[in-house]
Parts: C-alpha cells; structure tokens; sequence
DNA sequence: CTGGCGGTTTTCTGATACGACAAATATACG
DNA sequence: CGTATATTTGTCGTATCAGAAAACCGCCAG
C-alpha cells in the first residue's frame, strides 16, 4: 500500500449523503458531540460520515436516524431536504387547479408547482352513479384521505360494506383496499381528496403515478 | 462449528432488514447469483445480508436497492406493509371529530381512530385576525396542505408576504418555515388542514406531536 | 503574541464487512 | 433415490469502518 499519492477520494458513498446529515445536523443545531450522545456513535465516525469518507454500516445509520429523529428511509433517500432554489410554498386559486377528466370524475390536481412534495392534494367531481359501470375499482400504494365539499357519495371498497359520506364528513383509509366512489345526491358530489404515496420521492414521481393510475381501468 | 461462546449472534442489525431483503428478492423471483449480478455484490456476503449477520455499508445499501429496483427509503424502513389486525378504514362524521381549541383556533382532528396514519387531517376554525396577537408563528417539521372551506384567510411566513386566501384556494408549504394563519373575512373563516409529518410512523406518534405542537406558544 | 476553549478533522489501531473460493447443506425435481 | 440447482457456512486476505486520542482550527480574552 503505498500511498504514492491516494487520496481517499470519498468514492464510498453517493456523494450526498454526508451533506445530508451535516445538514440535519446543523438544521438541529447541534455540535457533533451531541449527536454523539444521541447516538452512540463516535464524533469521529460521525465527522467522518458527514464528510463522505467511509461509508456508514446500516447499524449506524439506523442510530444515526434515530438520534436525528428523522425516519431512516428519509435519512438515505437522495431526494434529501435540499429545499435550496425551489420553492417552499405554493398556493393555488380556485379556479387555478391543473384539470383533468377521466371516465368517472373530474379532476383538479392541487398545488402541482412545488417539488418535493409528498402529499398529492386534488379536488374531484364524482360523476359516476354506479360502482360497477365507474372506471372501476382502484387499488394502490399508500393511504387517502377524503373530505365531502359538496353532495353525498357512497364509498365502496373490497372489504366494507358501502358506507355513506355527507357533506362535511370524512373518511381516511388504505388505499391498498381496493374502492371507487360514486355520486349519491341530485347534484354531482365533490370532494377533496388527499394522497399519499409511500414510495413517492418526488413531485413528479407522484405526479406520474397518479397519471397512471387515472389511467388503467383495473 | 462448536458453539463455544463465539456465534454471530446476528445483533449487528435491527434484525428485519435481511428478512426483508430476502422477501423482496422471492417476491422478484430471483436468485442470489442473480442479485449478485445485478447489483455487483458477491453471493455470500448478500447470503450474510439476507440472514442478519452483517450491517452492510450504506454503499452496498445502495446497490441493493439498486438491483433489486426499490427506492432506498422503502427498503430500509422499518414500517412495513403489516397493517394485519387493525382497521383499514375509517370515518368521522361532520360533527363527530374530535374537538379542541387554542388561543386562535378551534380544531377538530379527523379521522383519529385509525391506526398507522400518516397524515393528520383536521378542520380548524382561525378565530385570530391579528397574527402576532395570534398563537404566534409556528415552526414544525413536516408538510402541511391547507384547503379554504368558508371565508377568507391570511397565510403569514417568515419567508413570504403574507398571502390572502380565499374559499376554495388552496395552499401547500414546507411546515419548516415560521406561520401561521388569520381570519380576513367578516365571519372566522375556516381551513381544512392536511399535515404529514415525516418522522410519524403510528398515529399516536402524530397525535401526540400535535398535541405538543398546539401547546407551545413559540 | 500567547493561552485557553469549543468544535472538528486526522491519525492510529482493532474490529468487521467484503470478495473469492470451496465444502457442506438444503431444496427441487424427475 | 440421484441429480441439478440454490443456499449456507467456513477460511483467508484485503479493504475499510468504528472509536480513542491527538492534532487542528478559528475565535476570543488577556
């Protein structure tokens, strides 16, 4: 081994992790050796983690995740809290809404102009009136919830019997359970429904979801 | 092999996460030549992997995640898919959420009797027209969506002018950033709010952070 | 200039993950 | 049963990670 020059060159990592955690870190405010006793791990390993230069055993990063208190799938993925240029609020006016229309609803995607976002919030008008003859029953990834704006829909799922949602009410369940929604008042229904993805690190991975969701029939 | 004191013991993980890749690698109907050669690591140490008897290093996280074509977050969460036993679903009726109010706001939390939830729905009441006689700004982690039901409502950042919202607009922020809300129109205004907290993992873990978010004055 | 003083980085050494290979099981299937 | 395939286990050499302590780095006071 002669060290005829090798630098480390920090090659044992993604390259961003390190910056990551420095900046949780520093988000915190806490010196390295807070983190330590948090921890457990040693200020060196740390500084070293921060700093690109070894690449950490899960071992630690779950302490690391736990002592940052930040759950360790956001920890490691590369979507990271980089916030730095895009923007950290975005409003959008009634009117304003990214529309568009499938077999059974009218859709109105909410706030699509922020990156990193994790929750997908739309407005939908339920124009189908029967389960069977609706784009069809829809299972996926992650959990929504749903608040009545306007009218009364039946939700209906694999597992429960159909249930009845008026105005106002709301109803929060896993998405994985198939179900579909349908109109039950004179007047189309509308509501507002909020998804979550589970695996969604990024606006546009949700947003790309979503389209190929409103997409299949199932 | 003796067992004169010296077994692996398998301690150098959390003890789920070789199962886990395991699962994913049956599930994909691959063998572990077959991950080997996709993700560049030696059969034997993805054998040690998938049975807990070493932590691998985040570099080899990564190519597992890689090969086995999975989001890095989702491999090496703890949450899991098991929501076996508890609820799937639930439903709160427009005047059954569980009430409670602040200085500034009157809340009602949504949804609260579901297990395993990851976004904290509720319908709050802004009493406050004064934002800094208000709770004051607020700074948590997390996103947060807001969705004008009735009135109108001002939305102060310490990064933004204050922006006005009226009914049916909408509002997605990164929750990091200081605000917080008040009434513009005649009568109080009220907001649906969607937070997601990016550490919750159970729902009592959400209420509970709620409860101390309202508490704090800041 | 000099000497603390937090905070961080580097150095050094023991512990351990990794890769390659081989042997021992385990599993699937005819 | 055999045979083929898949997986586990063990060994060894190397790469490299973790931790303790020393060195380093502003920064500030005297």
């Amino acid at each position: 081994m002669e060290g005829d020059g090798t630098r480390p060159v920090a090659a044992r990592t993604d390259g961003t992790l390190g910056p990551r955690v420095r900046r949780i870190r520093k988000d915190l405010g806490m010196t390295l050796a807070e983190v330590s006793q948090a921890t457990g791990i040693s200020i060196s390993a740390i500084s070293k983690i921060e700093n690109d230069q070894v690449s950490p055993t899960f071992a630690n990063l779950m302490r690391l995740a736990e002592g940052l208190d930040i759950p360790l799938g956001r920890l490691v993925s590369i979507d990271s809290e980089d916030r730095s240029g895009s923007a950290r609020m975005t409003v959008t006016r009634a009117g304003d809404a990214k529309y568009r229309t499938t077999q059974s609803y009218d859709i109105w995607a909410l706030c699509t102009n922020i990156q990193h976002k994790r929750m997908m919030p739309m407005v939908e008008r339920v124009r189908s009136r029967d389960p069977d003859s609706a784009d069809g029953m829809i299972s996926h990834s992650g959990e929504e919830f749903v608040f009545v704006l306007k009218g009364a829909v039946a939700v209906h799922t694999e597992h429960y019997e159909p249930v009845r949602l008026e105005e106002g009410d709301s109803l929060y369940m896993d998405s994985q359970m198939a179900h579909t929604y349908t109109t039950l008042s004179q007047e189309d229904a509308e509501i507002l429904m909020v998804w979550l993805s589970p695996a969604a690190q990024s606006s546009s991975d949700n947003t790309r979801m979503v389209e190929s969701l409103l997409n299949r029939k199932s």
